[in-house]
This record gives C-alpha cells, structure tokens and sequence, in this order.
DNA sequence: GTCTCTTGATTGGTATACCAATCTGGCGTA
DNA sequence: TACGCCAGATTGGTATACCAATCAAGAGAC
C-alpha cells in the first residue's frame, strides 16, 4: 500500500473479515483498484489483512500472478502496473481471439443457445447499476466464447476480460454508451445466428474497438496525472 | 528437530537431488510421461520423491494447475489426462493464434530477426538428437511469435506448445519427417519476409495439421491400447 | 456371502517457526 | 556535506506441526 497520506478514498482494508476465500477478495481488490496498479504487497502485511496465514495467501498470489494480475520483480511483489501498451496489445489480441470465436460460433452454436444468450443480453438492458453492467458485458462476451466449443479460446477470453478489468473499472464514471453495447451485442448475436461470420467477426473487431479507444483515452497523457493523483501507476511503455 | 543447537546436518532429508527447483523437475516428469497422464498425486509423496518440504511443492503444483499439466478434482490432484478431443482443440486454436502471428510478424519483423531466426532453424538441421530437435521446433514457433511483438500471443504459444508436448513426446520413436519441417520452417519464414501474411498463415496452419494428423493417430483408437498398457491416460471424450 | 458401520490412515488445508537474503536507516569518516 | 558501511528490521523461502475431511479396510450383523 502507498504511504497512507495518499488518501483518495477511504480504502476499505484491515478488515480481518472471513468469509470469500484470500484469492478471491485479494483479486476483488486488485480488480476495483482498492489495491492500486504498482502497489507493493507484502505476504506479512496481507496476513493481517486477510485475516489468514501465509499459506492461503501465498496461494492467492500464486494464482494471481498467473492472471498477470500481480508480478515479482526480484523476490518482492507488486499489483502490475497498468500500461498503455499492454492494454493496446490485448485489444490486438482481442480481435483475432473474437475473430476465431465468431467463426467457430457460426459452426458450432445452436438456435437455443443464441435465443438464451438474447435473453440474457435483454436483462441487463433494465439493471440500472452500472457495475452490473459490466458483468453482463464481460458475461455476453464469455457466453459467445463457449460457443465456439473450443476450451482455449475461452481461457482466452477469459483471460482476456480479466486483463482489461482494471481500465474498465477506471473509466467506470465516465458516460457509458449503454445502449450502443447492447444493440452491438445483438448486433452480432443476429450475425452468427446468420451464419455471416466475417461481418460478425468485423463487428466483434468495431465493438472491442471502441472499448478500447475508451480506455486508450482514459490512460492517456492528459488523464494520467489525474490517475496518477489518485495513486494509480500508469506506465507508458516500461 | 533441535536445529538451535548445532549446524552440523540439515534439519531432515537424505534425498540427494536438490539441482533444479522443484517446480521444473515435476513439470519435467509430467511432460516426458516419466508421471503418467491421469497419475494420482499427492503432495506427501512427492514431498519423499522430490526431496523437499510441501511448501515448494504446493507452489509447483498450482503453477502445473495454472498451465493445465495438472488437475484438480474434488480434493485430489491428478496428472492431466491426455484426451484427443482436447489435443484437437489446441490445434484447432492454434490455426487462429499463428494466423495472427503470421499477420503481426509481416508488419513488425525486421529483416535482421529473420535472418537470425533462419540461422537458429539451420543450425537445428544437423543436431541428430530427436529430443533436441523438438526443442528446435518450438523454439521456432515461439521466436516467430514474439516477432508479432504481442506479448498475449507469445503467451497464447508457450501455451500450446506445453500443451501438446506430451503429445509429441508420445510420438517420439514414430518416423520424423524432420527434413520437410525444416523446409515448412523455412517456407514459412520467407513468406514472412516477403510480407505475404495470408500465405504464411496458411503454411503455418499446414505445417500444424500435419502434425496434428500424426498426434490424433497416434491418440486415436488403434494407438489407444499400446499406450494404455503403458499405464498412460488417454480418453476420448470425458 | 454381503452389506453396513466403524475406525484408523491418509489427504489437502492451515498456521507457524526458522533461516538467509534483502532492505533501511543511521552513524561514522573523509 | 557526502559517502559508505554496518546493524537491526523486514521479507520471501522453507520446513513442519496440527486439523478436518476423506478414503479404505475390517469387523460384525443379517
């Protein structure tokens, strides 16, 4: 934790409740940047504030830096950094993975399984809360992943969203183009029921690229000193 | 133990192999069938086999989870089987993964890391040893892929690559067409070179159904019994 | 003979003690 | 003042003791 006379919000640690298990509320508060990008974390330090031993937390952190989530450098550990370059890259990485899915999608999904995914799609269109909101999109793009029925690809996806987390979080204030996400995800919902699967394929690429242009502009120069002000170590290329 | 006392002899152990940690010799057992596919561990026994306390152990083997080399069920830990329906998966990803590679590395390689590349493939061509020659292998498609200069894809590689090692080791003894890899390598490489991204993509994904085509017999039905009264692992479906 | 229940062994999960390497701060010297 | 060196604190790495859940084997009832 950065010295504690950075106080942007009032950070919610040091609070030895149980219940979820270290990994999960240890990748909870990385993900919602209650611990910041860059971030040293000390396994003695989270002892206390997880209220378990080392061992549970060394297994959290094991898998943590697994999801890229945290790095070693050294013997010493830090929540990894965000950077610009990263992010551009699992966009890039992002449009050939949703390429492969949309294709094997028009293979291999069912009418049933596209009209379920309509309807889950549908539902979050009334949920207010943005954070929900998010979840919805993160599932619709899981959803269409398994659909490919190739296991690799989920992970990747998966993997993928996992990565991103952390931007979107960050620009979870600004103006959210709500129904736009929702008409491009039926958008290219009716695509693969199509079976047209290049144009799904384009529009997964024209729907991940407006996230991305987002988040480039959320990390970029002009925002970074007020990200940085809030303790968040963005890296341009490092 | 009264390790206070004395420094004369480590608090335990008669086990002599202490050279590479233990997360490398475990995922070197896994990958050369030296632990079967589908193989029972538990963290006592290999606490014995690989000379050290669980605490190293545990770490190896969720980072062997992280990769898929192990599985978890219920409480216990086994060796991930070797399913052909998965090995099929992974070739049918990696299409996907080297096409975007193909793409990236015509718009980023330079002429310098071609070369280089082309020498490192040449040099493999005299190394007799077929494991070496493996190893030459991939090395290969990973070197191509950090020409892509995306570091998910470098990743997405290393993955599949580890994935369907103990596949390739399965077909160790089978007849090596290693002159026409060399040529395949090679072809890919000048594609590459001359920026004819589509086709590169294409000769990588040939030269991976070729191989694809020897793992799956050498998975398929016919294989099953041969490998199973090896003690090894393999289902069809599951 | 077989089915079930009990019991002991084995397992993974957790907590903790110890060590060596590293970091840090402060003191002494040029 | 600036530099460097040393001691104490802190860290991650390792070993190990303990627990609860699970598994397996054996005894006993039918």
């Amino acid at each position: 934790m950065t010295p504690d006379a950075a106080p942007s919000q009032p950070p919610h640690r040091a609070s030895p409740e149980r219940g979820p298990d270290a990994y999960s509320r240890l990748r909870a508060a990385i993900l919602t940047l209650d611990l910041l990008p860059g971030e040293r974390l000390s396994e003695r330090a989270l002892e206390g504030m997880l209220g378990t031993s080392r061992t549970p937390i060394r297994e959290a952190l094991l898998r943590l830096e697994a999801e890229g989530l945290i790095m070693r450098q050294g013997r010493s550990l830090r929540v990894t950094s965000l950077e610009l370059a990263e992010v551009l890259e699992a966009f890039e990485y992002r449009e050939y993975i949703e390429g492969a899915v949309a294709h094997l999608a028009c293979q291999h999904a069912t009418p049933d399984e596209l009209a379920r995914l309509q309807v889950v799609l549908d539902a979050g269109r009334q949920g207010a809360d943005a954070a929900a909101w998010f979840e919805i999109g993160s599932d619709f793009h899981l959803m269409l992943a398994r659909l490919s029925r190739n296991r690799f690809l989920v992970r990747a996806v998966t993997d993928i969203l996992t990565r991103i987390e952390r931007a979107r979080w960050i620009m979870c204030s600004l103006p959210s183009a709500r129904d736009e996400a929702h008409d491009e995800h039926s958008q290219i919902l009716r695509l693969i029921a199509d079976k047209r699967a290049d144009e799904a394929a384009e529009a997964l690429k024209l729907h991940a690229r407006g996230l991305r242009d987002i988040l480039a502009e959320a990390l970029s120069q002009r925002s970074r000193a007020g990200l940085r002000a809030r303790g968040v170590d963005v890296v341009d290329r490092a």
